[in-house]
RNA sequence: UCCCCGGUAGCUCAGCGGUAGAGCAAUCGGCUGUUAACCGAUGGGUCGUAGGUUCGAAUCCUACCCGGGGAGCCA
């Protein structure tokens, strides 16, 4: 249904009914496939069809929501609102809806549609976040592809248990109502069908990591699973990730590497969605197209997690959490800093070592790590990421200080041990960043099916 | 998981101690090259569930369920 250049000849459209007015002599069709936001006007000129004298009642049942076949010719519209329009030969009710089809042709709240998970991608809006998160899928892609990333396709069943990634969820096929037991009444998990515990994977990370140690850049983008009960507008239990990984790189070049991809993302979906992100920055987001803009346009800005916090205490603002060097930053920290102190997306590297994952390399100042975080206004954190400690001696120190055994992480240290380099990664919420560009308040709205705590329709 | 707010017609909401309302939708009719069309009429609700207070509860109290906002956890 994309729009054509010109006028002229014979099209058929099959698609559903926006809305339909029907007037003595002509009836107007809003007909859409779902291929874009803007439908495809059809006129239904009574005459035409009045050898047709069963028409004449089936016209009475063409409302909104029908599933319609139109045949007839496109031509330049007379009047305002569209192009073109399709002056109909014949139209054929395929499918349709009862006296109660719950969407109607006007403004829904975003809670009742998510009580219509079968019906809700038929709204502009989620139709419209159907498009831009393909979109932005394919935008993914391509920016790797570029730069001769391979996709690695991490495993989503997996034994490892990635530390300080949330809670996970357990995968088996034991009876849970009597599961089998060793002799101190522990559940015996050997029997179970991969041999032990095993859970959906919280992170690609560590997969990518061995993959980056043999093809040198490479990334994983598919479904993440956390257990967490996190009920806030930013979380999902299933959500997609994009984790790139990449040999001979630092810091510096990871937090590059992030902004480069987000701005590229952005600058492609403000090239090929206009119509979508437009239809974003009317009803949903007023200022989303010129801050969108701002971003492709403008660099990222950067500064430590030092500096970040003496900004903070001298910015003169209370903070129901009071900043102190060596605790992690809050949601209000990261939100001044990145929508009232920079305006703009902002990248905050080298956090204290104690607030951050023991895989992190150790800077020489003993205290911090090379971590960062790019945090976007609205959102708050999109990307998390760091450089990855590849010295195989302060990597087990640091999983003793972190009370681990490194027992099971034997094959995460003989990484180093064997051709160790330099290497980084980060991961990128793929819903995070759907919000972000739509202006999306909640992530429910965002992916087609969302999965939260007590919540899995379909 | 914690704090706050809310569940009244299909949808969005008003009513907040005295027996249920509006707009939109639906149904019927009218009008119109219409644009979330417009105009008129009609039908439609055991007021989230279960208890309690009261002569009387949608309205006050308690518990539970569901939804939303915020926090924590993080992407």
């Amino acid at each position: 249904m994309r729009a054509r250049e010109a006028a002229g000849g014979r099209v058929r459209v099959q698609g559903w009914l926006k809305t339909a007015r029907h007037g003595k002599e002509v009836s107007f069709l809003d007909v859409s496939d779902g291929s874009s936001l803007a439908g495809l006007q059809v006129v239904v000129a009574r005459e035409r069809e009045s050898a047709n004298p069963e028409f004449q009642t089936e016209l009475q049942a063409l409302r909104t929501g029908c599933a319609v076949d139109v045949v007839g010719e496109l031509v330049e519209s007379p009047a305002a609102g569209q192009r073109f329009e399709i002056h109909a030969e014949r139209v054929t009710l395929i499918g349709p809806v009862g006296d109660d089809y719950p969407l109607q042709k006007k403004r829904h709240s975003f809670e009742y549609l998510r009580t219509l998970g079968h019906l809700r991608l038929r709204s502009n809006t989620l139709g419209a976040v159907l498009r831009v998160r393909d979109a932005a899928a394919r935008a993914i892609r391509r920016f790797f592809e570029e730069r001769d990333f391979l996709e690695l396709h991490a495993p989503v069943v997996t034994t490892l248990d990635a530390e300080g990634a949330g809670s996970q969820f357990r995968v088996t096929t034991l009876d849970p109502a009597a599961p089998p037991r060793a002799a101190d009444g522990a559940v015996d998990w050997s029997q179970d069908f991969f041999g032990k515990p095993a859970y959906l994977s919280v992170s690609g990370q560590l997969e990518a990591e061995i993959a980056a140690l043999a093809a040198s850049r490479v990334y994983t983008f598919g479904p993440t699973f956390r257990a967490e009960n996190s009920n806030t507008s930013r979380h999902l239990a299933e959500f997609w990730m994009v984790e790139p990984e990449a040999a001979f790189l630092d810091l510096e070049g990871d937090a590059t590497l992030a902004e480069d991809f987000i701005r590229q993302v952005v600058r492609e979906l403000l090239e090929r969605c206009p119509e979508d992100l437009a239809f974003f920055d009317e009803r949903i987001e007023k200022g989303l197209l010129a801050a969108l803009a701002h971003v492709a346009e403008t660099p990222f800005e950067r500064m430590t997690y030092t500096d970040a916090v003496a900004r903070l205490e001298q910015s003169g603002r209370s903070f129901e959490f009071p900043v102190t060097w060596g605790v992690d930053l809050q949601s209000e920290h990261e939100r001044w800093l990145s929508e009232e102190h920079v305006r703009r997306p902002l990248i905050v590297t080298d956090y204290p070592r104690d607030v951050k994952a023991f895989y992190m390399y150790l800077n020489d100042d003993e205290r911090t790590v090379r971590a960062m975080d790019v945090l976007v206004p609205r959102v708050g954190e999109i990307v998390g990421g760091s450089q990855r400690e590849h010295r195989a001696d302060r990597l087990e120190r640091r999983m003793r200080d972190a009370g681990l055994d490194p027992a099971p992480y034997g094959w995460y240290l003989e990484l180093r041990r064997h051709g160790g380099v330099p290497h980084a990664g980060f991961g990128l919420g793929f819903e995070r960043l759907i919000q972000f560009v739509t202006g999306m308040a909640n992530i429910r709205d965002v992916i087609p099916f969302p999965r939260t705590p007590g919540s899995a329709e379909f």
